[in-house]
DNA sequence: CGCGAAACCTGACTGC
DNA sequence: TGCAGTCAGGTTTCGC
């Protein structure tokens, strides 16, 4: 489910809901996730307003501030590679896999109010994770050395280049480094290659300055209109139902392995990259 | 240092 | 029906 603009669409799903609201209790059904979820979460998260919900690359950051003192600290969730974080009615049964239940009540209502909505964090296979973590949030680990965001000025054809130069590995990983450019998972980084005809096992490093501004814009193109596609979702979080695959009938290369290329009709092809399925055109993509 | 591969997990699906 | 094997949207960490 997340690849960048599924996390955008969450962030401005969750927003217009969260924001303004006060959580009045947590409860930690797992705390086994990619990172143990601190022990002391619920204790800190308890009584906070939710001020805003920023991303950063693939992390969704929720900006609670402490109701008495003033202070403030962030929420940090990462749906991994099957998490999602969903608004259900207070007393919806909860699934297997619901792993934390963050109930949200009106800032003008006492803590034992009724919540009017219950955000839960679902994920079976455990690879995300929820932290705390105290401002400024750039300074995490996690967050120090990641790349520029797609959608940002930082990243174009120059960065890219000089990134890239000496480096030897396929530029199909190099785009899909975190510390090159955050947000391009595999569905994207196939279809950005394909956009521009770069054969996705080519050496980063010697790759030309032009073809890298051909693949900045394309990258920045189909993560914003997937990101638009994606804001048909928005209504679905709230009511409970499951996304619709937005993204799906527009790919043009992944998950088509042996079918026609669009372009040329020659068959695609599929190899694996660091165990992950890579389908590309061996016609239009050199 | 840089790279590919392993690791972290569960569930869905395939083939015998 | 069951069981083994493979694969899945991510990212850190290991080992060469």
């Amino acid at each position: 489910m997340p690849e960048l603009p599924e996390v955008e669409t969450t962030r401005q799903g969750l927003a217009p809901h969260c924001i303004g609201r006060r959580v009045s209790e947590v409860a930690v059904h797992n705390a086994r996730l990619r990172w143990p979820v601190p022990e002391s979460l619920a204790d800190t998260l308890t009584g906070r307003l939710i001020q805003r919900i920023d991303r950063r690359g693939k992390y969704l950051l929720l900006y609670c501030e402490h109701e008495a003192n003033g202070h403030v600290g962030v929420l940090m969730v990462h749906l991994g590679m099957s998490g999602s974080l969903r608004l259900v009615e207070p007393g919806t049964d909860r699934k297997t896999h619901d792993h934390l239940v963050f109930s949200l009540s009106d800032r003008e209502d006492d803590l034992d109010a009724e919540p009017q909505w219950e955000l839960r964090y679902h994920d079976p296979r455990r690879f995300g994770c929820c932290l705390w973590l105290e401002l400024p949030v750039e300074q995490h680990p996690l967050l120090v050395s990641l790349g520029p965001e797609p959608l940002s000025e930082a990243f174009d054809d120059q960065h890219l280049f000089r990134l890239s130069r000496g480096k030897s590995a396929p530029i199909k990983s190099f785009l899909m480094d975190s510390h090159v450019v955050v947000g391009v998972g595999n569905i994207y980084a196939n279809e950005a290659l394909f956009r521009v005809g770069i054969h996705p096992l080519r050496e980063a490093g010697g790759i030309s300055q032009a073809r890298y501004k051909a693949l900045s814009a394309a990258v920045r193109e189909i993560l914003a209109q997937a990101i638009e596609r994606g804001g048909t979702t928005l209504r679905d979080f709230v009511n409970g139902k499951g996304e619709p695959g937005y993204f799906q009938q527009e790919l043009s290369v992944y998950g088509r392995a042996g079918e026609p290329c669009v372009r040329c009709n020659k068959p695609l092809t599929e190899v694996r990259l660091s165990a992950r399925s890579t389908v590309f055109c061996a016609r239009c993509q050199r």
